[in-house]
RNA sequence: GGGCGCGUAGCUCAGCGGGAGAGCGCUCGCCUCACACGCGAGAGGUCGCUGGUUCGAACCCAGCCGCGCCCACCA
């Protein structure tokens, strides 16, 4: 080792993160190590997309597990020396980045309209140049092995031009269509949305029962309605055909009240009789139960509330109100009829947009749509087959069951920020071109040409994230080397959202699935188990906890705290981090400036020795099955439970004469030790692992690009292993009887074996000294007799002894009365008694010897 | 209305058929020449409740009681 590292080691006994981590990252980037060449083949390179976070996000807390588990695995690949890609990139996110903007010109007073389309294009596309890179710069600070050197984004040329060709082949093959039809109007955003960015919430409305008149007669039909002012779109009343207190009046009319419309009554299986009165008002425009019901009736289809939230000129006298206000004034109204027959509390569930919080308004509009039957038939089959693993298994069936009732898509967004549809419209001869690139004029009329003014909803473009980012359709170097992609880590909320709709076209344009693995992570709660949440108030963040603890730490943390539930967040797991990352480094200092050689290798000289490098390679070979089988939490417990206990604990203590004896063999088997420990950990806490090996007299290149250690069976010991571990038992139980006697801690008890002495390090670590003889022994542990001596009390001894007597009385009559069980001994395995009996000669001959 | 999951030490969580575990917290003793972000030793659990299966159940089955989440068009 070089002075000035031996300067920079010796005084330091603190780990400081915040020094190391930026340095540290800027070596790797200069090295290019994140950045693959496009080569070789998809079965032995290994590639991981990014989940695409928002380009208006900032890195949460379920980006930074996301992105830790993603790069444990990546650089445990890397490591192995696999072509190894992880491809960088962010979402335009539609209504999210428009809505940042547009609040910016409300801000200044201004609004989008009156800056225009174009205008307005612009200013966000000037937003992201600015604010873009926010997110990517936090998976630098979390360290995450992305490839920076080609970034992409849904938006940049290429992409768009993936987009365009799979909307145009989805047109050709009939997938995707256009027609009015009932969809989630969000007033929030002005746009539809689809059924997944819906969600239900319950709401404590007002149950209004309403009489409409039958023509021709005195009877009335009373329905009932949360919604009154839907009613002046009324276009039926609706009976079930089974129901005979109605029989009668199927095919007769009602006289909407307030409106005065004709009405039809009609029969339909939908309606339920034990609701309310058994009769149910029909209105196709803003119900979409009574949409469907009125295409299979063929009734009239009127929209009474429009785009905007106010009710429109189909709505009479009411025209222009807002429909909160309309409803108070066709109450109002029916009240003063005398058509109001009664009103009650009714608690319902009701869909609010995921995006704007808006109360979402059902209506009929123009809009896109793609089927989805064809698309999701193949994309069932290759989770069925598991040729895409869904990890753990019980959303498989989530998948498959969501996947089989699968329902049209509305892919238009009426936005400004997103991909235009690529449409396009002749209004001199009604032609309609649907194209990848614009086309000149009318083909027909040679008239000008006007493109759709909506643009695809944002997961159209996600959707083909995997193999657009690698530059398909083009037949791209990068598709070629890296697609299928190796895995995916996600949250369960965009299971459907997302994940099911890449399988759909990666299978149906780039081939094949988009990854072979996919692993739905827990999601980390807050503190007291809410919701991370920014408008609760309820979110931690990760930056927060890199700059107060270390990057590694919270990596650390949030693999050890992730398990297949949810997890609330836990600071103690991201402290055993940091504290893992300090210990790392004293342990390191001390191997460091003690070795006498700089060759790193196996010398095991003593059987501590063997078992030490048994107990290694047991622990590589455990926790790289378990991040294999992305079992994050039990591969940190383990790493950090070897390490601790077993590396500093017992064998660091047990060699430190030896190491400060300059023996070589010890110190080559650290450095050996050491630089396994430091890759072992290198994809779970890169910064300090790294930092460490710059130290290692061995190190050659960074710990990055280090061979990942691989188990080697031939070192593992089961007799060393054995043979230390009841050493170590014995070193520990005769801590404890000083302990409980008493003793002072400094001093040295005398003791005598029994048979083969101790090992050496059982009398240091515990403080016994071993002699020959000496005097009468005042207890015994295991094989050893502890001898009386100044520095412990009689009567402490006698109460031990005592104690450990009544513990071994008890253990022997559980042992007797089971082994005293005429079906125990017939029925249990031969091992299981034969383990008993054992147990019970042991417990009966330690109470003798302590009996005496 | 369906589906999934969870109730284990004071806290956060592992364990999922053969003697109850971890981290934190707590108690006691240690500044032992890597680390006091440390070392050693402890205390602390009718494993939600009730039945059942089994030689044996925290673990399997059934039913309750609590608590989450997802999906679903009952006005």
């Amino acid at each position: 080792m070089s002075a000035t590292n031996q300067e920079r080691l010796e005084g330091k006994t603190r780990y400081e993160p915040g020094e190391v981590e930026r340095r540290i990252f800027a070596e790797w980037i200069e090295a290019g190590y994140f950045h693959p060449q496009a080569e070789g083949d998809p079965a032995d390179n290994y590639s991981v997309a990014i989940p695409p976070p928002n380009v208006t996000g900032a890195l949460h807390m379920g980006h930074a597990l996301n992105g830790s588990m993603q790069d444990a695995l990546v650089r445990m690949n890397r490591m192995r020396g696999r072509n190894t890609l992880w491809t960088l990139g962010v979402d335009h996110a539609g209504i999210a980045t428009q809505a940042v903007v547009e609040k910016e010109l409300v801000a200044e007073g201004k609004t989008r309209q009156e800056l225009g389309r174009e205008a307005f294009v612009e200013r966000v596309w000037a937003w992201k140049e600015e604010y873009g890179s926010r997110i990517v710069e936090q998976y630098k600070r979390l360290g995450a092995s992305l490839d920076y050197e080609n970034e992409r984004f849904t938006l940049d040329e290429g992409y768009v031009k993936a987009v365009y060709r799979v909307f145009k082949q989805l047109y050709d093959k009939g997938y995707i269509y256009r027609d009015n039809y009932m969809v989630n109007w969000d007033p929030g955003s002005h746009s539809a949305i689809s059924d997944l960015e819906v969600e239900n919430r319950e709401v404590e409305d007002t149950l209004y029962s309403i009489d409409y008149p039958v023509e021709g007669s005195d009877r009335v039909l009373t329905v009932a309605t949360v919604r009154p002012e839907t009613m002046l779109a009324d276009t039926a009343v609706a009976v079930n055909p089974a129901d005979e207190r109605y029989a009668d009046l199927v095919g007769e009319h009602c006289l909407l009240p307030l409106v005065g419309r004709r009405i039809p009554v009609i029969a339909d299986e939908h309606v339920d009789p034990e609701f309310g009165t058994g009769a149910l008002k029909i209105t196709p425009g803003h119900d979409p139960n009574d949409f469907e019901i009125g295409r299979r009736h063929g009734l009239e289809e009127i929209g009474a509330i429009g785009p905007d939230g106010r009710m429109s000129e189909a709505a009479g006298e009411f025209a222009g109100l807002g429909a909160a206000e309309a409803q108070g004034a066709v109450v109002a109204a029916l009240r003063a009829a005398g058509r109001l027959r009664g009103e009650q509390p009714y608690v319902h569930s009701v869909p609010f947009s995921h995006r704007s919080g808006a109360r979402i308004e059902p209506l009929i509009s123009l809009q896109w749509f793609c089927r989805m039957d064809e698309l999701a038939a193949p994309a069932i089959e290759v989770v069925e087959r598991d040729e895409v693993r869904i990890t753990p298994p019980q959303w498989k069936r989530v998948y498959l069951d969501w996947m089989r009732e699968i329902r049209p898509w509305c892919v238009s967004r009426q936005l400004w920020w997103g991909h235009r549809i690529p449409v396009w419209y002749c209004d001199a001869c009604e032609e309609t071109y649907v194209a990848e690139r614009a086309p000149e004029r009318c083909g027909a009329c040679d008239g000008p040409l006007r493109q759709d003014e909506d643009v695809l909803d944002t997961w159209f473009s996600s959707a083909l994230w995997p193999f657009a980012t690698l530059g398909w359709p083009d037949d791209s170097a990068e598709l070629r080397a890296f697609y299928p992609t190796s895995f995916l880590t996600t949250a369960r909320e965009i299971l459907f959202l997302w994940v099911a709709r890449m399988i759909m076209t990666g299978v149906e344009f780039a081939g094949d699935v988009p990854f072979r693995d996919v692993y739905v992570h827990s999601v980390i709660q807050a503190r007291d188990g809410r919701r991370m949440s920014k408008s609760l108030g309820t979110g931690i963040d990760p930056l927060d906890e890199i700059d107060v603890h270390g990057a590694d730490a919270l990596r650390f943390g949030l693999l050890a705290m992730s398990s297949t539930q949810d997890v609330r967040f836990s600071d103690a797991k991201v402290q055993q981090g940091a504290d893992l990352a300090n210990k790392l480094w004293n342990a390191s200092r001390l191997i460091l400036l003690n070795v006498a050689t700089v060759e790193a290798a196996p010398r095991p000289l003593a059987i501590e020795d063997r078992w030490l490098l048994s107990r290694l390679e047991a622990t590589i070979a455990s926790v790289t099955a378990k991040l294999e089988r992305y079992d994050f939490a039990h591969a940190a417990a383990e790493a950090y439970s070897f390490f601790w206990s077993e590396l500093c604990d017992w064998y660091l203590e047990i060699v430190k004469p030896r190491l400060y004896e300059q023996e070589e063999e010890v110190s080559a088997t650290l450095l050996w030790t050491l630089e396994r420990v430091l890759a072992l950990l290198h994809p779970i806490m890169p910064f300090v692992s790294e930092e460490i090996w710059s130290y290692h007299p061995s190190r050659q290149g960074h710990l990055a690009v280090h061979p990942f250690p691989e188990a080697d069976d031939s070192l593992r010991d089961p007799e060393a292993e054995a043979e230390i571990g009841a050493a170590i038992e014995l070193t520990g139980r005769l801590r404890a009887w000083r302990d409980l006697v008493e003793a002072p801690a400094a001093a040295v008890l005398p003791a005598r074996a029994e048979g083969a002495p101790p090992r050496e390090f059982v009398g240091r670590l515990a403080r016994f000294e071993f002699g020959e003889d000496g005097g009468d022994p005042v207890a015994a542990v295991g094989p050893v007799k502890i001898l009386a001596s100044a520095e412990i009390g009689a009567e402490a001894v006698a109460a031990r002894l005592e104690a450990r007597r009544e513990e071994l009385r008890a253990e022997v009559a559980r042992a007797e009365g089971k082994l005293g069980n005429e079906k125990f001994v017939g029925r249990a395995p031969a091992e299981v008694v034969e383990e008993e009996r054992r147990k019970l000669e042991r417990y009966r001959a330690e109470l003798e010897e302590l009996s005496e």
